[in-house]
DNA sequence: ATGATTTGACCCGA
DNA sequence: TCGGGTCAAATCAT
């Protein structure tokens, strides 16, 4: 893990970044004739970038300037930047972070977070269906373990307290609090705090989105699937390292030179296990050629076996990578692209069309 | 036997 | 002092 506050600030610059240079799609959007629902992802895009650029303000420290950055200890690192809690789409308290000093010694002698009130903290609302039963919304896709239950005063029901199944093994350190709704008892209100740092404790089930997750468009390919309070900060490290390489690897002649994304490197890296190629490409369905999705974290052997596609040959604004399925896996979403030689979005593509990319789900950050 | 849940006690912050 | 959050022993389930 590196230093936590200077690679916070290059996350929060290319978050602000992201955000402005899909306000400018926008405006050209807004002056073409562009489907609702592109512009729409734009929005949402928009939104979830600042929304994230808003959480590394809130989570960092007071600033440090990259070259006196310091260390971050393990444990706060891989607490880290929550992955969905937010602001800017009118989610929860994102400043309340009173978790409740429970640290007390123990967790120094395991090097666990030394205050349980710096894990981030959010609020989803998850109403029942009839077939779901009255023990309510319990399986979101992670492994819990109730640790306890109060009753909160004021409340018609009972509080249940949970914990990572992987806390001992793992040293994972998320829980969460569900709490029936007295107004409308087929609604709980589940307060996850930290996020999940267990490698194996991969949904079973799809976990509901966390908010900036639901108001994503994000289409899921075969058995990958949606999961929230997913390791931002894993992601955002992925994606800053990422590098896209257009080539022509159908050997087609469509794509005449090749085009190249380039992100920030980053010096970690992981492995890479397997990749599958591109879903749809929007509404023309055309196929103009293959992008080679390479990266720093990627073990050279197997970089080329990973190919998503894209209609044409984008030069900025690219993949947005949201989110980790439950086999651990990285699915990275391409959210808008934009013509080289017209510097205009390319509208069959923006929102609509992912790649996904699979990340060694042994690998511990 | 092992792991999960229950539940009373304890700790801490307000 | 009180309420919320967590611990841990007892109990239950597989």
């Amino acid at each position: 893990m590196e230093g936590g506050s200077c690679y916070e600030e290059k996350t929060l610059i290319s978050e602000l970044i992201l955000g402005v240079n899909l306000a400018r799609q926008l405006r050209v959007h807004l002056s073409s004739d562009t489907t609702p629902e592109a512009r729409e992802v734009l929005i949402k895009g928009i939104l979830n970038s600042y929304d994230k650029a808003l959480l590394i303000l809130q989570w960092s420290e007071p600033p440090i300037p990259c070259q006196t950055a310091q260390p971050v200890p393990a444990s706060a690192a891989a607490t880290g930047i929550p992955e969905s809690p937010l602001s800017v789409n009118g989610s929860p308290n994102s400043n309340d972070f009173n978790g409740g000093l429970a640290a007390r010694e123990q967790f120094d002698a395991r090097e666990t977070p030394k205050k349980r009130k710096m894990l981030p903290k959010w609020t989803n609302q998850v109403k029942i269906s009839p077939d779901t039963g009255l023990e309510g919304p319990q399986d979101d896709g992670y492994n819990w373990r109730k640790y306890g239950q109060k009753d909160i005063l004021g409340a018609k029901f009972p509080r249940s307290y949970y914990r990572c199944t992987y806390r001992n093994t793992q040293n994972c350190w998320a829980t969460k609090q569900v709490q029936r709704s007295d107004d409308d008892p087929t609604v709980f209100e589940i307060t996850y705090r930290g996020k999940h740092t267990c490698a194996l404790g991969g949904p079973s089930t799809p976990a509901p989105a966390s908010p900036d997750k639901q108001e994503s468009s994000q289409i899921v390919h075969g058995s990958h699937q949606q999961q929230d309070q997913q390791p931002h900060d894993n992601l955002t490290r992925f994606r800053t390292g990422l590098r896209v390489e257009t080539d022509n690897l159908d050997g087609g002649n469509i794509i005449e030179t090749p085009c190249t994304f380039s992100f920030p490197s980053s010096s970690s890296g992981f492995l890479h296990h397997e990749a599958y190629s591109s879903l749809g490409l929007g509404s023309n369905g055309n196929h103009h050629g293959s992008s080679r999705l390479s990266s720093p974290f990627l073990s050279p052997s197997t970089t080329e076996s990973s190919y998503f596609s894209v209609s044409q040959c984008p030069v900025s604004e690219l993949v947005h990578i949201h989110n980790r399925d439950w086999c651990g896996y990285d699915i990275a979403e391409i959210v808008s692209a934009t013509n080289s030689s017209t510097n205009s979005p390319i509208p069959d593509l923006g929102g609509f069309s992912l790649a996904a990319v699979d990340i060694d789900p042994n690998f511990t950050f």
